[in-house]
DNA sequence: TAGATTGTTAATCGATTAACAATC
DNA sequence: TAGATTGTTAATCGATTAACAATC
């Protein structure tokens, strides 16, 4: 929690405001409006003044939005000044395709380390990351300094390993299992990617 | 569109209550309430039961929902009464990680095929997915009637193979690139997967 | 200056929740 | 029967949008 409680569902979009205006810098733009920013979005315009107006002024009446200084502001914003290194937990089929996935870089994450119970998997190196045992989760989480996690363990373990992720200080995860995780929400974030939820969100308008 | 427009917000939560009473029903558990629902999924009762009554009663006042005729309803609803067949496009890591996944099945879906550009990996089989040249897109999805695309290409492909699917006829979309991708809202339905939007919202809250 | 676009207020719209009669 | 819980209506709450004065 912080400023006055802003909606969390205006936190949500900054990010998609975020990434749409690093895109728009990336090639070589400079300015843009609310008007253009939404139509790019699939959003109005009016929302993306409201939404940025919880924070402050970021434009000028007449020219709108200035890209370098909106993106520096939303990330100030965001707490992506600095990078947020990141635990991968599990390293199976997902655990590594996330530690080979370059597109954190950038965004302001970096993948540092994974960890599993199989101690064939221990010791070893996937792209850049290495894998630790995950007896010692707390320990080196702590050497780390590691506040966010990413959860790829098999589902039955998801729970369990969970409980133990909050024990050891972790603040946000992001859950790629298909379980519903429950955790004290005064001590961390949670949120979940279960690609099959959206499909059958989907599903119900097909046919 | 189906039934008389019922909001997408609705529907968004059938999947959730689904995987909740597939999770019961998995235990031996034969009966629940909307506030046994409602606690398990951080739901308040009412939401439960008024989401339900647009399509019907289900219920018996007093004694709740019967779990398996409710699962048979919500699973009909969501046309997941027969399996949709899958096709992921792009058989980099992300692409053969979702091969590999098991987690489709019994849900509703079944991964097919596989598409790429390079001749390395066409002719190849990634678990059980034969991989096809991306230049017979058309063709196979056709042969093989699929109507959901999981996109898994390089971002710089994103939108020019997402336009090859609507072409062919495919219905719903889930977007594995970062690419905020725009489609005719009329022929095809997307909705995206962008891990690092999540993160950047929990960031948010995080020191 | 004239045109464009912001920031903000008020109006509208939609979603959630409380409450309760109906009834198993 | 008494207790529990539904389905539904009405009240509340919150989010989106329209409108416009301010001003670059």
């Amino acid at each position: 929690m912080a400023e006055k409680n802003i909606p969390s569902i205006v936190i949500s979009r900054l990010p998609k405001y975020l990434i749409t205006l690093e895109r728009l810098s990336a090639m070589g733009v400079e300015n843009t409006s609310s008007g253009e920013l939404g139509a790019l979005l699939n959003i109005t315009p009016a929302q993306i003044r409201k939404d940025l107006s919880f924070f402050g002024g970021f434009g000028k009446k007449g020219s709108g939005y200035a890209i370098p200084h909106l993106i520096n502001s939303i990330r100030s914003i965001l707490n992506l000044d600095s990078v947020w290194d990141v635990a991968i937990i599990g390293a199976g089929k997902i655990g590594q395709a996330l530690a080979l996935y370059e597109g954190f870089l950038n965004r302001g994450f970096s993948n540092k380390i994974l960890f599993d119970a199989d101690p064939q998997k221990i010791g070893q190196k996937i792209g850049n990351c290495q894998v630790f045992d995950i007896k010692n989760l707390k320990e080196k989480l702590r050497e780390y300094d590691i506040k966010v996690a990413l959860l790829a363990v098999p589902q039955v373990h998801a729970q369990e390993v969970a409980d133990q992720l909050v024990q050891a200080g972790i603040k946000a995860i992001l859950n790629y299992t298909p379980v519903y995780l429950t955790c004290p929400n005064d001590e961390v974030y949670v949120q979940q990617i279960d690609p099959i939820l959206q499909l059958q969100h989907m599903t119900y308008y097909l046919k």
